[in-house]
DNA sequence: AATCGATTGAAACGCCTGTTTGACACCCGT
DNA sequence: ACGGGTGTCAAACAGGCGTTTCAATCGATT
């Protein structure tokens, strides 16, 4: 269907309400009428396309998979460096991400069906090479929780992506947006936490902070 | 002005080119004209009230302050609190907020004034900080990366809160809208990755992962 | 070849958008 | 008392919006 191909980067790049039918008809080179035949409205023919992104998206970019005895700190690098490959975009920012991301900044009817059927499988993966990594040391609610954080940092480079540019000095900026020395921090940063690598800062230790907090 | 005050919420709700200046003055009680006569355009309008934003969130959440020879430990927590209040809002999610995201998200011409006012001396500070619990160890470009990893985690529960609340149980999705928990959790994690804490999991270290990244 | 349902096309339908207009009330200094 | 800014107002403007209409066209089946 040329009406959802048009409509995705149409919706992705001015959201739904100021995306206009005219201009997706347009740009797929069908009439007005078309997509009120095929659709119904223009509130249904942006679920299809969130749909459509979404299902693209995974086709695109399938999880990874590894051999048995894979070490989890080997999975976990692996996974970070998926993620951001399906973030960031390895050539261009594309516009799936992009209208999936502005479901997930402001949900609409669309963003359950995304979470059911494409977040929580991506995030499940994760919370299994944790716990795997944790050997079992983690609760699953502190499972989640680092998680998040790792997701977090995914996040923030493709939804702030624009802002990153603007902190850091110019010749930064590069590392900042490309996957692997990325993916590189964000494992090194978590193998760390979780007491599996080096840690980051090698001053003295302060075992304390806060009673314990 | 009454207009400013009604414009924020309307474009936070909406993003600038949903929002229409008839809403902005119903709610404001004043007349359609009334816009174009203090503002001229409603992109005047709009970059106003971005502006307007991000000095009144400044004067409500001000930057914490410590006393000298205060733990950079606890400097950090508090950082990190105070940002998640920021983000989070303690009573109720503020427009202010919103409004920021939105142009974080979707930079337009108000983003660097942004960058520059608002969100780089934040940035500074976390550096700062990160700085003297490093104790000189870690390099500027390192300490931004670990800086931005902070910053991503509390900006997912900010910016992806509903996804959040989706992904997890019900009965832990209150503990992580709260701004307590969530400073524990990043700065836990924050400081066994520099590790200047206890590791969050307690299993065997395998200090080589994919030729030591 | 004729027929009939499926699909497309240009035009029009209200409705809403940002902006402008011109008349009306107000207040204040000479 | 009285012009002259100053602010407010309803009304109207042209243009764009999602949606509908209905005639024209196509393609497969009889």
């Amino acid at each position: 269907m040329r009406i959802l191909s048009a409509a995705g980067p149409e919706f992705a790049e001015h959201g739904y309400e100021a995306a206009t039918v005219r201009d997706i008809c347009t740009a797929a080179g069908v009439n007005v009428a078309a997509v009120n035949y095929y659709f119904g409205d223009k509130k249904r023919l942006y679920i299809e396309s969130v749909k459509h992104a979404h299902e693209e998206r995974l086709r695109r970019v399938p999880y990874p998979e590894w051999p048995p005895g894979t070490p989890p700190s080997v999975k976990l690098h692996d996974f970070v460096e998926n993620t951001l490959e399906r973030m960031l975009g390895l050539t261009q920012p594309p516009w799936q991400v992009r209208l999936m991301m502005r479901e997930v900044i402001q949900p609409t009817e669309a963003c359950r069906e995304l979470v059911e059927g494409y977040i929580r499988p991506h995030f499940a993966m994760l919370v299994a090479i944790l716990d795997e990594l944790a050997d079992g040391t983690l609760s699953e609610p502190e499972l989640r929780r680092v998680g998040l954080s790792i997701i977090g940092q995914c996040f923030l480079y493709r939804a702030a992506g624009g802002v990153v540019s603007m902190l850091v000095p110019p010749d930064e900026i590069e590392a900042l947006h490309s996957r692997q020395p990325l993916a590189d921090h964000v494992t090194r940063y978590a193998l760390a936490a979780l007491g599996l690598g080096p840690p980051l800062a090698t001053s003295k230790p302060v075992h304390s902070v806060k009673d314990s907090l």
